[in-house]
Order: structure tokens, then C-alpha cells, then sequence
DNA sequence: TCTGGGGTCCTAGGACCC
DNA sequence: TCTGGGGTCCTAGGACCC
């Protein structure tokens, strides 16, 4: 059996969590630069706040609705997840990390010990009381039920105690037949148009279709939630592995057409490719870099561009990673367009200690020992202490963050002082 | 004025090999 | 009339997730 736990509205909870002034009180929670709304308390959502709205479109009904309103606050939300993962690795010695707010448990041979609803509890229970935020728990036998399961957990929080069950195959088709297949896990928008143009409306439905349509018109990625949605097993837990792409992108706090500033943007962005590489212990054989003009403005002419630059020799070396990031950023830019947002994307990745090594080029061995030393000193006195020249020494780009709550668990200074 | 960021997997088709 | 057969690797694009 598996278990799926999902944290309620989790960036919302978190806030609340150390504003205990603020339960049963509308919370949105926004993206970088504070703009748009990236997560909803539940009272927020009955407000009719869209997922994804614009903030400065909505300003207006967050303060007629006293709507509290956070920028999003990943320092606070990244440890809030690791004390929530802790406690549910209590429960079962397999579990995978599924999401920053989301885990499956899997179960072997448990449902002949326990009651699985009681254990549900049990778990919601634990994670509720252990960290303030709460959490809805699907079981099943297959990933896809459980995250049916979960859903209806959600759904009816009253009614199942934010835990739900699917042990039986009258549950099964009840659940199926109440899920509208769009919000299957797994099922996107452009597949949801496509079935319900056939008139597939719920989960049950697309569970009658033919393994061979499923196969032909949704691959094999379908046809394996064909199967589990039916209650056959196809997916196991997946196990932590290292990252295939690695990727630094920014929308800018406004439009940039001078390329010196650009630039400095896409080394910053390739030195934190470069220190994530350096932390799984890979090397890039590839860079990507993309640049682009701001979409909504369509008063303004529009750009879009990305360069793939296969690298002469593997590295994670901020300095080599900076100059191929420049290298391909002049290949695309263009003056006169008001640039919004650029990225850096490293692929193709061989490990750090087998590397060939290349007849006429090779990355320059010194760096190794400097990107450790670089590594060490930014661990130890704060990020971005030391870079590089062609980043910009003086200014330091400041995201829009109007709305910040304080880092209450992972700073000392801004944890929260209890009078005696 | 203002609209996020970071990932994964699969498939078809082209290039190439013997 | 009639022009083989069987592979691999790579890449772009599409689909999905949170």
C-alpha cells in the first residue's frame, strides 16, 4: 500500500504557522519578485483568488478583503519541509521526497497489522502536532489511487478527518467515477481537452478506454495510470538520484536593453549552475543560454532567443561556465529590445572524478582548488562573498520582496522571542 | 510600473553504421 | 512493376509534475 501525504496549502500554512493570529484568515503567498500569487489558504481560494493572478491586479481585492499577503519565503519553506519529512520518515523506512511539500509512504504487508485509516491518522496527527502545519493522507495500492485517495482527503476534510482510504474496489469506482479527469495525477490540460472532446469526463471513464487508444494516443506514460487507476501497480517509489539539468533563471525587476547588465545577470546564473554542479559532483558538457523580451508588453517588439553551446571540455568551474555563458549570451543578444527575464541551463553531465581527458583542451586544473576555496569561504561568511570581476561587486540585485516574513527557524537573529 | 522557477520522461525522425 | 535489413545515437518538441 502506498500513502500519500500532502501538506495543505503549504507556503500559506508555514506563514501561519508562526502567525497563529491568522487561522481561519485569508493567505496568499507570492512568486519571486512578488508577482503573482503562487499559493492560497483555503479562505482565499472561496475569495475566488486564481491561482496564478497577478498581483498588481489584484491588488485592490487583497486589501477590501483583508486578504495577508507574503512574499514567498523559500528559507522558511525548505526547512518547515525537511521537519515534516522527518516525522513522516517515522512511519515506514521507505519514502520518497516527492515534492517540497508532498511524500509517498510505502506500506509492505502493514495492512494486516493495522487498521490503515487508524495509521492515517496517526501520521496526520503526528506531522500536525510536530510542526503546526497540516496534512491530508491518501492510501491505496497503487501512486495514482493514492493520490485520488488524497484528493477526496482534501476535498472533504470534515467528512474523513483529512484521511481517506481506498481499500475496496466499490471505493475504487466511487472514487474514480467522482474525479473529474482533469484533475487526474498525470493527466495535463492538453490530454484533458482531447478526452473530454470524446467524452471522457471522469477518472472512471478514461479507466474504460482500450489499452491500445491509451497507448497510442497518451505513450506509455498513459497507459501505466491506465493501469493504476485500475488498481494494477506500475509505479514504485523512485529513489533519489542526481539532477540531469540543472538550471539558474530570472525575470528581471524590469526591463534591461544594455548588454553589460545583461551579461552580468547570465554570469551570476551560470555561477550558480556552477555551485550546484559542484555539489552533486558533476560536470557539464553543455550550456544553455535564453533571453526574453516581457510577453505582456505587447506594445513592445518581441525577442526570444536561446543558445545550446556544447562545451570543448566537462567543468563546473565558475570562471570557464561564466565565459561560455557570455560566449553564447553574444551569439543571441540583440540591441533594442527591452530584455525581461534570461537564464542559464547546464546539461549533458559526466562526473567530476572520471573525467577524459581532451588531446587539445581541458579545464584548467588550478580552478579545482579555487572553486573549493570559493565554495568554503561563501559557505562560511555568507553566499556571494567572493566572485567573480564580471559580476557586479557593488550592486546586489534585490528581488522584489515587499511582503517578507522572517526566516523564523534557520536565522537566530529573526526567531520568534517568548517573554518569560 | 507590475505577470515565477525548476524539473522529468517519452517519441518521432534524422543521421549514421554495417 | 520490382532497388535490403537491422541497428544505434542524438535531438527537438511535446507532455507532464510541483
Amino acid at each position: 500500500m502506498f500513502a500519500l501525504v500532502d501538506c495543505n496549502n503549504f507556503y500559506a500554512s508555514c506563514e501561519r504557522v508562526f502567525q497563529p493570529k491568522l487561522k481561519n484568515k485569508p493567505i496568499v503567498v507570492l512568486s519571486n519578485n512578488d508577482g503573482c500569487v503562487i499559493a492560497r489558504s483555503n479562505e482565499a481560494k472561496k475569495l475566488g483568488i486564481p491561482m496564478g493572478a497577478a498581483a498588481f491586479e489584484y491588488k485592490e481585492i487583497f486589501e477590501k478583503e483583508n486578504i495577508n499577503v507574503f512574499s514567498s519565503n523559500y528559507a522558511l519553506y525548505g526547512d518547515m519541509s525537511s521537519r515534516v519529512m522527518e516525522l513522516l520518515s517515522e512511519f515506514s523506512p521507505e519514502i520518497e521526497l516527492y515534492s517540497i511539500d508532498e511524500a509517498f509512504l510505502k506500506f509492505e504487508g502493514f495492512e494486516k497489522f493495522f487498521d490503515l485509516n487508524e495509521h492515517g491518522k496517526k501520521i496526520q496527527y503526528r506531522v500536525t502536532k510536530g510542526t503546526g502545519i497540516p496534512v491530508s493522507v491518501g492510501i491505496a495500492n497503487t501512486k495514482a489511487l493514492s493520490k485520488v485517495a488524497n484528493k477526496i482527503a482534501k476535498k472533504f476534510p470534515e467528512k474523513t478527518e483529512s484521511v481517506y482510504v481506498i481499500n475496496t474496489e466499490y471505493k475504487r469506482i466511487k472514487a474514480l467515477k467522482w474525479l473529474p479527469v482533469a484533475d487526474v495525477w498525470g493527466i495535463g490540460y492538453r490530454h484533458a481537452q482531447k478526452l473530454e472532446k470524446l467524452g471522457v469526463k471522469t477518472a472512471y471513464d478514461f479507466t474504460q478506454l482500450s489499452e491500445d487508444w491509451v497507448k497510442k494516443n497518451m505513450s506509455i506514460v498513459g497507459l501505466r495510470l491506465l493501469k493504476e487507476l485500475q488498481g494494477i501497480p506500475c509505479l514504485d517509489l523512485e529513489m533519489p538520484s542526481d539532477k540531469k539539468n540543472i538550471a539558474c533563471t530570472r525575470s528581471f525587476d524590469k526591463n534591461y536593453s544594455d548588454f553589460e547588465v545583461v551579461k552580468e545577470r547570465v554570469v551570476t546564473f551560470a555561477v550558480t549552475c556552477a555551485e550546484k554542479l559542484r555539489k552533486q559532483k558533476s560536470c557539464a558538457n553543455a550550456i544553455m543560454v535564453f533571453i526574453i523580451t516581457n510577453g505582456h508588453r505587447k506594445d513592445l517588439p518581441q525577442y526570444a532567443r536561446n543558445y545550446l553551446l556544447k562545451l570543448p571540455f566537462p567543468t563546473n568551474s565558475n570562471i570557464e561556465l561564466a565565459k561560455f555563458a557570455s560566449y553564447a549570451l553574444r551569439k543571441i543578444y540583440k540591441q533594442g529590445y527591452a530584455y525581461k527575464k534570461a537564464g542559464v541551463i547546464v546539461t549533458d553531465f559526466t562526473p567530476q572524478n572520471v573525467q577524459q581527458v581532451n588531446l587539445f583542451q581541458n579545464s584548467n586544473e588550478k580552478h579545482k582548488g579555487l572553486m573549493e576555496m570559493m565554495d568554503n569561504i561563501n559557505k562560511s561568511i555568507g553566499r556571494t562573498k567572493v566572485k567573480l570581476a564580471s559580476q557586479d561587486p557593488d550592486r546586489t540585485w534585490k528581488m522584489r520582496q515587499e511582503k517578507l516574513s522572517p526566516r523564523y527557524t534557520t536565522k537566530i537573529s529573526e526567531a520568534i522571542k517568548v517573554k518569560a
